[in-house]
DNA sequence: CGCGGTGTTGAGACCTGTCAAGACGTGTGG
DNA sequence: CCACACGTCTTGACAGGTCTCAACACCGCG
């Protein structure tokens, strides 16, 4: 399951058979969570990182007033929190979407990385590098893309994140955010957000059933979402 | 200037005597550049990152059909792209907003940073870390927050980092950007903004006049904003 | 069989954008 | 020193995208 993690570092970078033991022998055990669960909640001192190995996530931001925003989502392969290593505390909640497996990585075995593989400590920084870029694409969403372009684009992310873990099948892949989920993730109400869906499917560029997402039109899909996806570094490159 | 950097880092954790001559040898040179200048364009290759050690500087995204969101704003002491040491290239460009002295810090230093000091790679890779859970609080309020929350969250939010490197006078500071630039910041025509500055004025919550920001009353703005500052991670921990 | 979560639809309100025009102010060239 | 130009700020009228509130349909599951 944690294969699903190296693909992900090797379609960025060469990860040597030494460094792929030492990410084995990063996880100390793995945990299951139900869905929609806090996994970890903001503020809370943490001595450990999370690996997702099956399932989705999300990082979950509240505002008092019970507004919530996601600002990216886990799956298969992602770290939630690499970047707790150095907070210490989050300033979101870790959210489960589906029922999830969670592989638990000591801060400890971190440090060590950090002092004996420049290498692997580099790699693992461009991962939590590459959350940044993801979250500031999700801000020009949100500031400046209309709510169907934002859930174009959405849809356009989650194929590539998807094929890089060959999580997707043709241009269809398991999607299993309820509409308020996907409100959550694009800043819209969840009535907007069922309506917007409907404008897609009307223009034929999706079709959702089952908890499943089929792109009809990949390319019109991009052009309404104006994807570039630079920003995802799916490039192979010497870190 | 530099010591604006170390005013930062030394916020959040120890810095030692030797990290501390490691962190200023790491500039080359340093450079200006007007106002108003793309100073890194996205996409480029880099072999260098860059501090602000004078002037204002931005993170900013352009969609193809011309729009500009920012994902941050970058005062002196800041990295405007430590996270290129391991992106090699931007999803996003670096623009001044004020003229700006900036040291360059060659990539190749920063690499044996990572070879010899480790703790010192924990704290300049909690830096990005920190800019990306700016992100994350962006996102949040592009999302979520109205015209004027976003407005008065962001007006705290530079108080408290201009705090951090002294550059306020009480809850007064120098704020250089233009209106439309401002939009730019909040996802916001520079006309709504314009009304919305206003309606803060009108409620005695800021002054603005000459490029200068005052604060009238932090608690009140803090609650329109719904501000908790844990996002920026002020307090001291070792990393 | 009923229930809770999810999805759908409608009507109306409101926040923010668009377009357009003018005021202000500051630096520059004549 | 004046005139002008350009960027910036301000204002008004109107459009439109998204939200709110409410009701109802659907469906899997206990």
């Amino acid at each position: 399951m944690i294969e699903n993690l190296l693909k992900k570092l090797r379609r960025r970078d060469d990860i040597s058979a030494e460094e792929e033991q030492t990410v084995r022998n990063l996880v100390s055990h793995t945990v299951r969570v139900a869905a929609d669960k806090v996994v970890i909640r903001a503020g809370e001192l943490l001595k450990e990182s999370l690996i997702v190995l099956d399932g989705w996530a999300a990082r979950a931001k509240d505002l008092p007033s019970g507004q919530r925003q996601f600002a990216e989502i886990h799956l298969p392969g992602d770290f939630t929190d690499l970047h707790s290593f150095t907070l210490k505390r989050l300033d979101h909640d870790i959210v489960s979407i589906t029922p999830c497996v969670l592989a638990v990585v000591p801060h400890e075995r971190l440090k060590k990385v950090t002092e004996r593989f420049p290498h692997l400590t580099r790699v693992f920084w461009f991962s939590t590098n590459l959350d940044a870029a993801i979250h500031r694409e999700w801000a020009l969403s949100l500031g400046r893309r209309s709510a169907i372009a934002r859930m174009a684009h959405l849809f356009c992310e989650l194929l590539l994140r998807l094929e890089v873990i060959g999580m997707t099948n043709g241009h269809s892949y398991d999607f299993p955010l309820t509409q308020a989920e996907l409100g959550e993730s694009l800043g819209l109400t969840s009535v907007h957000v069922n309506r917007t869906l409907q404008e897609l499917r009307r223009m034929a560029l999706i079709e959702v059933e089952n908890r499943r997402v089929t792109i009809l039109d990949l390319d019109a899909l991009k052009g309404v979402a104006e994807f570039d996806p630079t920003y995802l570094y799916l490039e192979k490159r010497t870190r």
